[in-house]
RNA sequence: GGAGGGGUUCCCGAGCGGCCAAAGGGGGCAGACUGUAAAUCUGUUGGCUCAGCCUUCGGAGGUUCGAAUCCUCCCCCCUCCA
């Protein structure tokens, strides 16, 4: 992997760039639509592809599970197996130390997890990661790491963070395969001194790229805002950064901002599913019974699938009746919607004016949100 | 003609003297969703001058301090026998 900066915001700390895979090049900053279980839900691979998405997270932890990342190499890996031409992050399943916290425990080894699926106990550790990741060919390999909700005690927090960057080193020191890029995640819940010291101590594994993560798990936008100033500024300026699990439109422009060149989040797609839809006039729940009688496109300014070709009126039908069709034109059009929305960003820092175009989207965002 | 079963709030359906404006589902309406245990979850669903009052359980009467619940008559529906 490499990541070339192809331009400077003047007026913030956004850049543009472009990371190189053995699969291809993404322009940053970028979103990634999120397909966990080797399918972004709902949706085919030349669907995403089409409108312009040529990089996708998937999850180590759920495909250890099922169907196995060994069967999964078998079949070619996870790009073969899911027939996606693009790039592939997975996540190490840190995430799921958070998401699934009734189900585990946390010891210095790595992370005892009583299965979602059967109850079966997996002890998922940092090398065990590694080894997921590897075997489902990933492009981006993301090292494991200790998430913990908000709020939570300074104590606890400092002991996650200390041993996310122990198990960094463990990461880094057991990956085999030399093609795929392996970032490193900075923690520190909403602790200023915490991040900092979690980030100069992953920088100096000198990792392919740097996360952020631990955000957006219940805290306000503005905390969320106050750990990137204290945590991207001491991350490698020539590095990719990347804000894991960010997030709504406003936090991925907050993002960009201070300095983030890669989002992932599951809010297009799952939103999509349950009736929201992300437009230039705000979100709108397609289920609303005001929707009933419409004959206009979910977004006028829109020329994804959805908007040009149906009614509002179409849609909600859909939904009230459970088409499956429904959940697929939804999802399509809230990929679409975040990829132009990147587009858009990758414009306004090239024309160094990032400033006024995050004030205006902040501010429409404010009106009808 | 005879025997039996039943009509409950938008729908289905429980309740079978007071704790019933009435369980539970469905449907409707609204909200939430941030490295996906999510095509999920939550709230709400008679009216009002809302800690109270009014109207409501096929219809009309009656018993009772009190009735969706008991009694009488009537109207409709279903099953079986002739």
């Amino acid at each position: 992997m490499k990541f070339r900066i192809v331009h400077r915001d003047t007026s913030s700390m956004a850049r543009t760039g472009v990371l190189t895979t053995a699969r291809g090049e993404i322009e940053t900053p970028a979103f990634m639509p999120v397909g966990t279980r080797g399918v972004v839900k709902t949706v085919s691979p030349d669907e995403v592809w089409d409108i312009g998405y040529r990089l996708i997270l998937s999850n180590a932890y759920h495909l250890y599970l099922r169907p196995g990342h060994d069967l999964i190499e078998s079949y070619g890996g996870l790009h073969h197996f899911m027939d996606w031409g693009g790039s592939i992050l997975t996540d190490s399943g840190g995430f799921q130390v958070f998401s699934l916290a009734r189900l585990r425990k946390v010891t210095e080894d790595g992370v005892v997890f009583q299965s979602h699926i059967d109850g079966s106990p997996h002890l998922f550790t940092p090398e065990l990661s590694i080894r997921v990741q590897e075997s489902l060919g990933s492009d981006i390999i993301m090292c494991l790491d200790d998430v913990r909700g908000f709020p939570v005690e300074k104590a606890e927090a400092r002991d996650a963070a200390e041993r996310t960057f122990r198990w960094a080193r463990r990461c880094l020191e057991s990956k085999k395969r030399v093609d795929p890029a392996l970032f490193g995640i900075v923690q520190g819940s909403m602790f200023s001194d915490l991040r900092e010291m979690s980030a100069m101590s992953l920088t100096s594994l000198g990792l392919d790229g740097y996360a952020v993560g631990g955000l957006s798990v219940g805290e306000p936008r503005e905390t969320m805002t106050q750990m990137l100033e204290v945590t991207v500024p001491l991350l490698p300026s020539e590095a990719p950064r990347y804000l894991m699990g960010v997030g709504k439109p406003e936090d991925i422009v907050e993002g960009v901002l201070r300095g983030v060149d890669l989002f992932d989040c599951v809010l297009p797609t799952r939103n999509a599913r349950n009736g929201m839809l992300f437009t230039s006039g705000g979100p709108l729940n397609i289920k609303n019974s005001c929707h009933r009688d419409d004959p206009n496109p979910v977004d006028q300014a829109c020329g994804c699938r959805l908007c040009t070709r149906y009614s509002r009126a179409y849609l909600r039908h859909l939904f009230l009746e459970k088409e499956i069709y429904g959940l697929r034109l939804a999802t399509i059009h809230n990929l679409d919607y975040y990829f132009r929305m990147m587009q858009n960003i990758r414009t306004a820092i090239e024309q160094n004016r990032l400033n006024s175009f995050a004030r205006e989207f902040l501010e429409d965002m404010e009106e009808t949100g």
